[in-house]
DNA sequence: GTTGGTGTTCGGTTCCATCGAACATCTGTT
DNA sequence: AACAGATGTTCGATGGAACCGAACACCAAC
């Protein structure tokens, strides 16, 4: 933690703070923002000054907020993951199917991030949003993006994030895991049975494409709706073929890469 | 430009630059990057070395670019503006009827930035994209935003941007803005005939909502169809019925404040 | 082996980010 | 009106750290 941030600077780190801070708060003043991230207020200041010179933050009568060049990256950052202009069509297909909760979701920095959203009928509110992140281990589509990956990779992310507890149902055991990311692989899907929420239980499947990032799609819902007889054929059958077509349409796309004009 | 940023935290000012290069050059090793931006190597590796650290970028064989966080932030930005939601399907609606490229815009910063786009049959391919950002004494949108604003409003952001010319066309005259401003704001739309882009026109309407950003939609074409009758009646109706509509909906949208979950 | 390209590490120097305190501004309260 | 308690802003001194060049390590290709 402290013996090698040499090479980082410092400052730029006190301006993604404050920058998250501005997110976390939805928008807030100087003090505010100094009292929230425990920093002078002259600092905040200085920090929240050069941010909105450059336009990167914007004032809503006294209050500061991210800007729009935050949505132009994002957009940006969107069109770089073809697989989410791919996938969304078939994750809304399968929302429709299953009447649950649909989510893209791909591996960042060894973390599970949401990147798409569809919602069936049924899909009960859950607290997903793009660009959220979770423990990979604890959900099913982190497991099912960890069964495609080298023991070496999985035992790497062990390293740098532990395994947390989130439930009482959470894998917290190494060896544990790499037998169940090996019965995943083996039958092309993951379940996850309230190991990250209480009450909550998804399926998911893999989605992996040479050359691109590791993704998968999974369904959620609650746990009494995701249990015996639907886990047994008719969700994995779904959630397996959705990842497929995904799979082949991504293989076949164009080979073009991404361009930022429309 | 020297005299006046004094306060600004100019570390924060080179991860920004870094952030935008990579951004520019649809991701970029260091070398590359300190080419683009005219830094030192070392200096680039370390601002990169924070900014991945922090998960704000990430790798792809070798080169950096932009990660997933900059998409959540994104998508915070876009449901903070209530607008681009409400406005959007309208925006589709005058996009079918018309056959031609319709945008959702804003002011932020003195300018005009682009933040939803919708293309009919006819729709040509054009340079916009969410968040690129023009003057907005160029554009229809622009002057259609600027026609609801006081005239000291106007004169600031002059004073701040000047009137750049863009093509032949473009205002350059402060005078001649202000006077059709005020005929702009008589007739309920604007238009721009060549003024940002040679062979484009557009005809936009402002949608000005207490305590909102102040907005416009605009249609978008070729000159060739962007003439006569057309101006005449037609299109005029078309999108200030649009904006109208729009601006209902948000004066009457729910009072809640937007919020981050799903 | 050599060349030219990467990314990385390493310190010295100097600049500037930091921080507390003082100042300014505004709101509402009594 | 004067005040109290917020806010945002400015200021200046100090010490830390951002910057930069140079040296290093690495890799690929010819």
């Amino acid at each position: 933690m402290t013996s090698d941030d040499i090479v980082t600077v410092s400052a730029t780190e006190t301006s993604l703070r404050i920058v998250e801070g501005i997110h976390d708060l939805q928008g807030a003043g100087i003090s505010e923002l100094a009292r929230h991230l425990d920093l002078p207020k002259s600092t905040v200041h200085n920090h929240v000054r050069t941010l909105y010179d450059a336009e990167y933050l914007v004032t809503n009568d006294g209050d500061y907020d991210l800007g729009l060049r935050f949505l132009e990256f994002g957009d940006y950052v969107r069109k770089y993951h073809q697989f989410i202009q791919i996938g969304s069509s078939e994750a809304e297909k399968l929302a429709e199917q299953t009447g649950e909760r649909v989510n893209l979701t791909v591996e960042e920095h060894g973390r599970g991030v949401y990147v798409f959203k569809a919602n069936g009928s049924e899909a009960v509110h859950m607290d997903t949003y793009a660009g959220k992140r979770v423990p990979l281990h604890a959900t099913a589509f982190g497991k099912a993006i960890l069964s495609q990956c080298p023991a070496t990779f999985v035992d790497d992310i062990i390293d740098r994030h532990g395994l947390p507890s989130l439930t009482s149902q959470t894998i917290t055991d190494a060896d544990e895991l790499h037998a169940q990311l090996e019965m995943i692989d083996e039958q092309g899907y993951a379940v996850d049975q309230e190991e990250r929420l209480e009450g909550v239980s998804c399926v998911a499947a893999p989605i992996v494409v040479e050359g691109e990032v590791r993704s998968a799609i999974s369904v959620s819902g609650p746990k009494s709706r995701i249990q015996g007889d639907a886990l047994g054929t008719e969700l994995p059958d779904l959630v397996t073929n959705a990842a497929e077509v995904v799979r082949i349409n991504i293989t076949y796309a164009d080979q073009n890469t991404f361009d930022t004009s429309w």
